[in-house]
DNA sequence: ATGAAAGCGCTAACAA
DNA sequence: TTGTTAGCGCTTTCAT
């Protein structure tokens, strides 16, 4: 909520150019639109306009900006130069409707507000841009009504879709798939292109860590039943355990939310363990502050490791030791996969990419008091 | 990171519509693009396959599905089950490019990682969806470069900006405003429309809480030196001051960020007062931990109000007392706004738009222990 | 390396 | 209420 203004005087002072009277509060009361020419733009030059003033035909200021190197060096710069002079920009739409491609990406996550994908977000800006895309951020606000419709929205618009933990059936998503190339993140669909995290790496690594601090029996917070995620998890759990001689049980299904961590709470102080791990980081947040809230001092009487890394992580205390997600790799992973995608190669509907995790140690873990 | 997937079992049921046999899992290797028509899709019906179909002529079903009202009723119903039998959808860049605007709105923030803009950005998706908009979210990441480069790219495809925070200059915002329809949120300029909230009054309702547990010297951790509500809040401050015949110290400027709560912590204990207003909620928890970590308590030896009201303040411990910010409604207000000049009423160049604001009590706030 | 013609799919004007 | 005629600005053939 900060900014750079200059205008920190607060001077309402208004140069008004339409000149009717001290500032009428409400917005856009009756008045139509003004009189085309007004405070309205002149339609901008077109590549008609520019061609005329260089001399040339249109379609070589066509190649210039969509082909270069298609033309003369020296007619190209002349035409480059003519054309910043009438300040020219190429016509995104005209551009679409000839080449029927927008440059557009859509990212659908299910809830901005997730810390999870925020770097997701920027992994997967950066590699669009760099591949000269732009994004159209989907939020579907874990609502499979809202992810349709916006997607209804962007799928006309956009030359590609990275499906970030979609809420939305696996038929309804190949449904889509067959419209526009597609790739889905934190989930694998069949016969759809999709990269993944290394969930069953993360929870050994957890698990592996705990082991080292002494504590041979822990607990795994389950997430939602439904959670792919999950199942990954759990599964790489049960496997770790065995390879590694320890002992796993597990609570849930559980929210995967602060609230959920809460009431895994309650079921882990029937049976408490040393060590925890959580379906993620909120799952174990909240777990921390209800088991303090019974007296229990965390690390001292109970390990916990949380999934994901998210910002918050970092804040609580005490900070949480957490399986950090490469979320920004997986987003930049899967815009590779998609630009490939749509430049022309096939689909892969091979197996899912599988992108690295790593365990970031904080203060929520510590030795077993026991050993 | 989880999903609903239902891909857990693996069912491979597919009720294949194209029916080209048993699923070619591993599409394409090497080979280059398909041959335009294998597993590419058809070219999308257009207006006039739908007009031949249902013998109009085009220009009808044109309208069925733009001016909806301005064709008989059963003529249109009849063009619109013949569209939706041939799976007509209507293109939106060829309408774009015929009518010049494409119903995409900006939204310019510079950090989407931070909690702040969360409310703002569904607040302003959920409004531009009411109004008929897709949003196209553009992260500047804090940087007036990216902001600028990113701005560019949007500029020539959308109706309107919601510049959030802008990072860039007052010139630049209103070069930018020249060539389209725009508001201001969070920060006031001359000449452009702006909603902003409350922040005199915010300041006001924090220091009154703290007055009324008996702190009457307290300290305000100023933000940014740049930022329009830092300048905003201590003014607010100074006034309200005086009139609650209470004493406000300023400490700054700091970053806007943990760290800057830390630094802010360090320059306070050289001058203690048992009452503390922060900039922002990250200063206020960056401040917390630090006085925390020398010994200090909270509430109980020092309150502390933050400002913004974040996704981490109930998250932390202790819970932080904070003035919330009406953030969805904000966004809400810019579109309306913004909607209104597109729709053809003059912006208007008066005072911003001003949102209240409330104070959120929880736990880092409490009685002076000297009173 | 450059150009002329045609058209992408839709919607403004005007008619009728 | 409906239809006809022109484009919107760009990129595609296919020449030159």
């Amino acid at each position: 909520m900060d900014s750079n203004d200059t205008a920190g005087q607060g001077v309402p002072a208004d140069a008004g150019d339409a000149g009717d009277g001290p500032s009428v509060v409400d917005a856009g009361d009756a008045s139509p639109a003004p009189a085309p020419g007004a405070s309205r733009r002149r339609s901008s030059p077109t590549i008609y306009d520019v061609a005329q003033a260089a001399g040339v035909a249109p379609l070589t200021v066509s190649r210039t900006f969509s082909r270069p190197g298609r033309v003369n060096a020296e007619t190209a710069d002349r035409i480059r130069k003519v054309a910043a002079e009438l300040g020219y920009r190429t016509n995104p739409m005209a551009r679409a409707l000839a080449t029927t491609h927008t440059n557009l990406l859509a990212l659908v996550v299910p809830d901005i507000t997730n810390p999870v994908y925020f770097e997701i977000i920027n992994g997967v800006q950066d590699e669009a841009a760099e591949a000269g895309y732009t994004v159209l951020l989907v939020d579907s606000r874990e609502s499979d009504k809202r992810e349709r419709e916006a997607l209804e929205r962007a799928l006309p618009i956009v030359d590609g879709i990275v499906l970030g933990t979609s809420r939305m059936s696996d038929a309804s998503i190949r449904m889509i798939a067959k419209q526009k190339p597609m790739v889905a993140l934190n989930r694998a669909v069949r016969e759809i292109p999709s990269v993944v995290p290394d969930n069953a790496r993360g929870v050994r690594r957890a698990l592996e860590h705990l082991g080292e601090l002494g504590h041979d029996l822990v607990t795994y917070l389950a997430g939602p039943e439904a959670s792919w995620a999950d199942g990954m998890r759990w599964r790489g759990l049960r496997e770790a355990s065995l390879e590694l001689s320890m002992h796993v049980r597990r609570i849930g299904p559980l929210a995967p939310t602060v609230a959920g961590g809460v009431a895994g709470a309650k079921a882990w102080l029937q049976a408490p363990t040393t060590g925890v791990i959580a379906y993620n980081d909120l799952v174990a947040i909240g777990f921390i502050r209800a088991v303090q809230g019974r007296g229990k001092r965390v690390p001292e009487d109970v390990s916990v490791v949380g999934y994901d890394n998210i910002f918050a992580a970092d804040l609580v205390s005490p900070a949480l030791t957490t399986v950090a997600t490469p979320r920004r790799a997986l987003g930049a992973a899967a815009v590779r996969n998609l630009v490939a995608q749509i430049k022309g190669a096939h689909p892969r509907g091979g197996p899912p990419v599988v992108v690295p995790v790593k365990l970031v140690e904080r203060e929520s873990t510590g030795p077993n008091a026991r050993a």
